[in-house]
DNA sequence: CAACACAGGTCCTCAGACAACCTGAGAGGT
DNA sequence: ACCTCTCAGGTTGTCTGAGGACCTGTGTTG
């Protein structure tokens, strides 16, 4: 099936193309007033419908709305940057940054905050790192990642929660390339699991202090492995 | 202009949503085709071109997906979830949590990043806030806010700078409400001015705990307030 | 100067006609 | 029995026309 599955592109959605286009190129900046449908449907060789439907599909994506009797405005040059495109394109240093921030004072708050629930959950992701020692580097760190987000989830914040969620798969490849470019399970395939024991132990103890002091020294250990890296 | 100013919402956008709550009401789940745009328009009382509008737009937002000549298709049943949203639904009192661990990280990291740019910025920032002592609550909370965001971008870290620009819209109507209810500002239109020099003058010094400390107490204060005013 | 009316332009809705495409069922051939 | 082809019915795609609702700017009147 080489030509067969290919199929012409509906002039609608090669109008929404152009259309788009000439938003986002610049062309037509926030508030412009685009061009009528009569004289689009001219401009573009295609019927008013046509036109028509191509600015609804603008207008479902946020970039247009239209006004009876007045015209189409553009109220937006792209679609709203979501967070994992932003952390894609941040520098990966930026990124393991703000998450180290962001779990240090987790973690000083999970000591006080946190429930049996959680301690069970922490003990468990605990044992799940350990388990993931016998299998390959990136299982083992989708375990670290684990048993960091328990730690996240005990201090009882959903927004916390969150935001933790949005930046693991952004450091996941690297941190399981990390693992692997620097050979950092060959002596140990169990690295850190001592310290990850303490956290769990200091946040099963209510010492806010300890906590954020273990994951402090661990996390700036990574970052200054990812700062090597990157030079 | 009482009721001039309402207009009856296009058919065409009233059939839009009906359709979306559809599909995120989970009738419709990924993968199912949709009843035809005859069918449709019969079960909406509209035409059909109301409805091909319709999914034109549900099309733009990335919902649907249309096949010719075998009908049109759920592909996604929400859009993806931004960060404006969540922070909106989140209580209140855990973004401004987050944000105080943000802010009070990123306050220790301008005490030694910060450049000779950033000390102007944080001195015109500053300036700017004592300015809007003379003005109303809102445009006092923005100066406020403002500063703020001077001190987090004297980390140097770009993500922090994104992350505090998200959270910052979703606080700002709230630290209004705050300031009027309470009356924060009765006895003294510019509170906290003193802590604000202070720490302003802290990240001068490069004293990063003094920066960390000041901004602590402050946002602690608040977030208090914050508390009260939920109970 | 303010209020009102009107003209022209714009979006909204519906209907109808025809074209292009897809899918499933049935018929015919091997 | 299995495979291939054809066709019918249903679906989306495109265009056109007609009339309605709405908006804005201009001109007229009090």
């Amino acid at each position: 099936m080489p030509l067969g599955m290919l199929r012409a592109t509906p002039l609608v959605e090669q109008a929404t193309e152009h259309l788009r286009e000439q938003i986002t190129g610049g062309h037509w900046p926030i508030g412009t007033r685009l061009p009528g449908e009569n004289a689009l449907a001219k401009t573009l060789g295609v019927g008013r419908s046509t036109v028509r439907e191509a600015l609804r599909a603008l207008a479902g994506a946020g970039l247009v709305q239209a006004r009876q009797g007045s015209g189409v405005f553009v109220i937006a040059t792209e679609p709203a940057d979501d967070w994992a495109t932003r952390l894609r394109r941040a520098a990966i240093t930026d990124v393991y940054e703000v998450r180290m921030m962001v779990e240090t004072q987790a973690a000083r708050l999970a000591a006080t905050r946190r429930t049996d629930d959680d301690l069970a959950s922490l003990e468990a992701a605990l044992q799940a790192r350990r388990a993931a020692a016998g299998g390959d580097d990136g299982d083992f760190v989708d375990a670290d990642i684990a048993l960091h987000a328990a730690v996240v989830a005990a201090a009882r914040n959903p927004v916390l929660d969150d935001l933790f969620a949005e930046f693991a798969p952004r450091l996941r490849g690297r941190l399981v390339d990390l693992v692997e470019l620097l050979g950092l399970r060959h002596t140990d395939p169990n690295p850190g699991d001592d310290a990850h024991a303490a956290l769990v132990d200091a946040i099963r103890r209510g010492d806010g202090e300890a906590a954020s002091g273990i994951l402090q020294a661990e996390l700036e250990q990574t970052l200054a492995l990812l700062h090597r890296d990157v030079t």
